[in-house]
DNA sequence: GGCCTCCATTAACATTTGTAAAGAAGTGAA
DNA sequence: TTCACTTCTTTACAAATGTTAATGGAGGCC
């Protein structure tokens, strides 16, 4: 068994532990693909069949605003798994962009399978539906970091949960995750930094 | 069947159709009860084991800012479903208040007991299935919105979406789910009214 | 009817946040 | 090394949004 796949059974056993055989019908199912840094590898409104699990690296989901711009939506870092199909697709297209940050590994599978399986398997059914609800929560807890925190500490949370990502992608897409223009971001930044 | 039965089932029905003896079991299990208008029938932070149907009637989800501000979260019109319980609760702890605005009828079950329903009834697995991945389109649409849009667009968004209550819940509830302060709404309301 | 409370609106002002433009710092390639 | 490119920061200014306080209307209650 390779990295790559160590690293499949951790992506998946950080979410819910399941029995070797279980482990085994996804693997069988799953294909190691690559994506360079910058590359799009789900692009907004195009058909789109695959679960992913993100190996490796850094990748985020964004949108393009009326006004051309770029939104960052989420952050994702390996071993995890991406947003479930049914969240990132409406009628089998593409709802956002998906960009690797860095270079990255990619793990994926076809949806309609992946369906069979859980239809199948309790097992992978519950794995399934607990991605499903940790992304879920995820939402809620940004629904509310937007609603109650000011700008600053929406920054010091990004922080704690991304702590590398600060040095390491444009501060464009920060900003725009935190729902605020590069410049208020770099004026944050000195902020903070001066106390 | 009274009245509340069959509206019961159009909730039901209205998110995914199910066999007669389905609804049966749901049925059986429900437990009917009012709230009166300004009452808060689910309270942050309380121990809370229930999954709720909203019958008749306008609610909503609120939290209190650190500032001890409510922001409104969510609007609810029946005849529908609230979040399901494992996006309302965190250890068993709801997450968020929530309050008719105006009179209501709740329907409600036992979130344990449901589960036990849908382990058993692949029907009622698919139901709470739709549930979960609806109140997840939600919010992401909610995300997006609030990221893409200005506070002008989401205005009229809002007046798509809950065309009666603009002149229904008082617009301090309005504003805080839009992310604006009352006093921007009105002028916004004067605005779009000039045109 | 008259009083009272709640709520929406408006105005004046302060603060925050965004925009545009220019400069500085770092990166990569020829 | 040097040039081109990207990105982060800074400045000055404009626009949007929030705060406080005053006004006026609607509805409930005695």
């Amino acid at each position: 068994m390779d990295h790559s796949e160590n690293t499949l059974r951790d992506c998946i056993q950080a979410i819910f532990p399941m029995s070797a055989s279980a482990n085994a019908e996804i693997r069988r199912r799953v294909e190691f693909l690559p994506a360079a840094r910058g590359e799009v590898f789900i692009k907004q409104e195009a058909a789109n069949r695959y679960e992913y699990f993100l190996i490796e690296g850094v990748c985020r989901s964004f949108l393009i605003d009326p006004q051309g711009e770029e939104i960052t939506i989420s952050f994702f870092q390996g071993a995890s798994v991406l947003s479930p199909h049914s969240v990132r697709t409406v009628r089998e297209r593409s709802f956002y962009n998906f960009q690797a940050c860095t270079d990255i590994l990619l793990g994926r599978l076809d949806a309609a399978n992946f369906m069979q399986l859980m239809i199948a398997h309790p097992e992978v059914r519950d794995f399934g539906n607990t991605v499903m609800r940790l992304e879920l929560m995820r939402k809620v807890e940004r629904e509310v970091g937007l609603a109650v925190l000011t700008a600053r500490e929406r920054l010091l949370k990004f922080r704690e949960q991304f702590s590398m990502l600060e040095n390491l992608v444009p501060h464009t897409q920060i900003a725009s995750y935190l729902g605020i223009s590069a410049i208020s971001l770099s004026r944050l930044r000195s902020d903070i930094a001066r106390e």
